[in-house]
DNA sequence: ATATATTATGGGTAATTGTGGGTAAACCTT
DNA sequence: AAGGTTTACCCACAATTACCCATAATATAT
């Protein structure tokens, strides 16, 4: 059964195959909503990964970036980069979608890819680049985490 | 008998069968609301064990999660930590769910799997890791207690 | 106590999923 | 327009999973 229609959970290792492709997992597949058309939006996640949204969310987005003022140089930079590698797939008949070269680049894929369900997005991550991350992550925040554990009780 | 809807107490010894296979103990399975469509989610426990939750319990958690913005990095990173280990299972005709390799492993599950209801989730735990922490906490833990004991009166 | 239902556990089989490749259409680039 | 390159679509196969049935043990009812 699914959780959710567009929500996504769980972590998933997959390989990237010679021509850029890599399976997006049943799972995620199956609670993609049917107005998305089996088409997803991928683009350069905030960290060094590929972040991969529903179409229908990703819209929602660019309605919300259209109403950010383009006279901020802050606004438009934001914008450019969000926008900019953004480009939608559809999955083939097995499940997979196709990666650019460069976001394969940006997020220092080779052949293994992580596939990890972040609630209303998912992410693709190379393993180490990944486990780096992890463990920097784990150095630092330590006390604002504290803080959203007390917020979301598990 | 069923206590309350969703709520689980009690503790119980299963196998885990060759295909990672383990049974859900009837009584936890007739507490299950029908709202959860034979439903739980099962992720890593804080403790080295597995937990266990109905789907509309887990939901409420993930409701909680859409509401941090990704644009702040220790969100992300709570959110990666909470869901990635998190998938739902359906329950199978004969009452068994199937754990992951993944989740086993971090359990340090094998053969015998111990069934603990936790009021709000459950917990599956390898017997003699569960005989380690427990006899740590019987170490440590007296004089933390007695701060619990002003908010719940037994 | 005996019969009946429910539970726990094991397996078998069909369907799904992940992965590799082949081929023809579409797309440039000159 | 011809060449090479990329992309879309197809097929194949191994591995995994979902679904079904069987049986032994336990619990419940008559």
């Amino acid at each position: 059964m699914t959780i959710n229609q567009d929500t996504f959970t769980g972590e998933y290792s997959y390989t990237i195959d010679a021509k850029g492709r890599v399976n997006i997992p049943a799972k995620f597949r199956q609670s993609l909503a049917p107005e998305n058309d089996q088409t997803f939006v991928i683009t350069q996640g905030m960290d060094p990964c590929i972040w991969v949204y529903p179409l229908t969310a990703w819209q929602i987005i660019e309605d919300d970036l259209k109403d950010l003022s383009a006279i901020s140089g802050v606004n438009r930079s934001f914008i450019r980069n969000t926008v900019r590698y953004a480009s939608s797939v559809v999955f083939d008949k097995q499940g997979r979608i196709m990666l650019s070269a460069n976001l394969m680049n940006y997020a220092k894929l080779k052949k293994d890819a992580l596939i990890i369900g972040m609630v209303n997005k998912i992410e693709i991550w190379d393993p180490s680049t990944l486990a780096k991350v992890d463990k920097k992550n784990l150095e630092m925040d330590s006390s604002e985490y504290d803080e959203l554990a007390d917020r979301i009780i598990l």
